[in-house]
DNA sequence: AACCTTAAATTAAACGTTTAAGTATATTGC
DNA sequence: GCAATATACTTAAACGTTTAATTTAAGGTT
């Protein structure tokens, strides 16, 4: 009999399951939600008869909407998708992210701002809980996010009224620039910044755009260069800050040529992630420019190739994976309340 | 009147906005989903009134679970998630997924074969197809998506039954693998191989191990170079085959640091992925063996660093992203019949 | 004015679950 | 031997939508 059923195409619901082993659909449901709703015999012969036919438990759909909940946990990013897979310290973040989710038998959702253009697709409703990641000033689903109501974390952004973890961008720029800053004897420095300003093409910043309020981790990272600086009594001109929209590796090797080709060249870059560091000891390279001899390069986050470009990259360490280890259990735990500094540290190699 | 419904925190419903805007659901439900179903004038309003009061649509789990499809595309991986975002390849088919995902408006549901001990989770049930990536043998959940009848694209993966995407990886090995050999005068190789067995330690394989049906891109690669060692009269036996389980820098540096202590050493060293290439040249650069004049390195994939490490590595280019976005674009148009098979490229660099 | 057509909105069933409340049967205490 | 309690299972409502079927109103033809 079970032979026939199997082969009959039959979409099982817990309803048809029910009826075939004459049970009540509360009975099989219960059978695989609450093993002590019924005898133990009744429930084995429920699961094995299940196996067999194929049924493999609840429609996580229905049942997310009964119980109001669905086990997801949404991870709300702002910029495409595709970026996230080739930036080495969202890498870190993600995987940070994904294991510790696979701990605490969740699933993961990936929601990036880019889904601006389908603007009822309600796909917020579906996680239980959030992660904000970076920047949201325009992402739209960034407020629906925030009037779900649902629990929130934002990591390296931060809104007054959620939990958060960051790191103390301005004091670990401040540290890693000063320690490149002194070490030279006659200092000059440039600095490429990651997403200063909203322009989508790589570009110095202007006099105007040199001052913004903004909370953003670029903000905060300059003014600790730009305080460094100052305290030792060299000036960084608009003229020598560099604008690179995105984290990538082509896009940071523009800016290091450009960077690289002013007369005279500055003697110390200032990077504010190792993915454009390790641009510019490219450039740096095929234009047979010694490091450190000639030029100090010092980058930001320490990611694994951080330790193996020639020269080794100086940076600022910053542990990626924990943010997101952290972001995670301050959900599943409902601590939701907490301002989480992580801490971050000088890493001298040989790059400056 | 608005401002108090904006102030008391009700979970907006069809239901409640309906009542609140003193029309029927059905309604409410045609002004987000068929515009031709209501008149022009009453469609706005309902569409202002509900952006007011922060109605941003209908429950995606609710529509989801009546439409019977949720707009959610599947792609089922054998690792653990976090594995994923540390590995090139992967990152790029990934990309590529995730770049054409967002391009049809659909969400992208990352499934890891580790979830197998939720065993009655039936999260298989939420997406609507899926994309398989890589080897599934003992994956639970892999079982539970075929059952599903659900369409689904494989990808470096063959199962008989369904569409796929493949390279011919033992042509592609065999041509660089000979390129290399044919190159040097008194070849001698050794080659580390990725996930040729199941053990989690890097270890050599033994001569049983050497033959294997299985249809693994690993095995395929194996019998590429093996063919060409074969046709070049140079054994390469069991000893000098190295099983890296995971495409990690750190476990390849590890199988590196074996192959090139042994003695005499091998002037060729065939790398299943560019990863473990280039921990093969990370770590000859730490025991000053010269490249390519002692050892020749290839590798597999062609990913972006392979063209930044030092010296470049010679290797297979094979395009990661495009798999992703042909995965994507076969589901999306439910062409999911062809078994497509992508080109391969031998890139000739400085490291063979 | 009677009839037909079209347009605009409503009604109500269904999607596949979970679970509080209910019923029937078995077990216990005295 | 009978009420009280425990165990095993069932009933039916609810979760928030979509959509076929229906009703109502308005406009057009003869």
């Amino acid at each position: 009999m079970t032979e026939k059923l199997k082969s009959t195409k039959i979409v099982w619901t817990l309803k048809t399951v029910a009826k075939t082993l004459n049970v009540s659909t509360a009975t099989i449901s219960n059978a695989f939600n609450r093993p002590d709703q019924l005898s133990k015999s009744l429930r084995e012969r429920i699961l094995t008869e299940c196996a067999e036919i194929g049924y493999h438990g609840p429609n996580l759909t229905a049942r997310s909407l009964r119980k109001g909940e669905s086990g997801v946990l949404g991870v709300l990013l702002s910029d495409p998708l595709s970026y996230y897979f080739n930036d080495p310290v969202a890498n870190q973040f993600l995987s940070g992210i994904a294991e510790t989710i696979e701990k605490h038998q969740k699933q993961l959702l990936l929601l990036s701002g880019a889904d601006s253009g389908k603007h009822n697709s309600g796909i917020e409703s579906l996680p239980d809980s959030f992660i904000v990641y970076g920047s949201q000033e325009n992402n739209p689903l960034y407020k629906r996010v925030i009037q779900s109501g649902k629990p929130i974390v934002t990591v390296d952004f931060d809104a007054p009224e959620f939990a958060s973890i960051n790191i103390d961008n301005q004091a670990a720029a401040y540290e890693v620039a000063n320690f490149v800053l002194t070490k030279r004897v006659d200092p000059s420095a440039a600095i490429l910044g990651l997403r200063l300003i909203h322009s989508e093409r790589v570009c110095r910043i202007t006099e105007d755009e040199l001052y913004d309020e903004s909370e953003s981790v670029s903000r905060r990272r300059l003014n600790g260069y730009l305080q460094a600086a100052k305290e030792n009594q060299i000036v960084i001109s608009p003229e020598q800050i560099w604008h690179v929209p995105h984290n990538t590796f082509a896009l940071a090797k523009q800016a290091a040529k450009e960077v690289l080709s002013i007369n005279p060249r500055p003697n110390i870059i200032l990077c504010m992630s190792d993915v454009i560091a390790s641009a510019v000891l490219n450039v740096a390279a095929e234009m047979s420019i010694s490091i450190p001899n000639e030029l100090s390069v010092v980058g930001f986050d320490d990611i694994p190739e951080a330790n193996r470009t020639s020269p080794r990259l100086t940076t600022v360490c910053q542990k990626s994976k924990e943010k997101g280890e952290q972001a995670v259990l301050m959900l599943v735990k409902g601590e939701t309340i907490s301002k989480i500094l992580m801490p971050t540290k000088l890493i001298e190699r040989d790059s400056a």
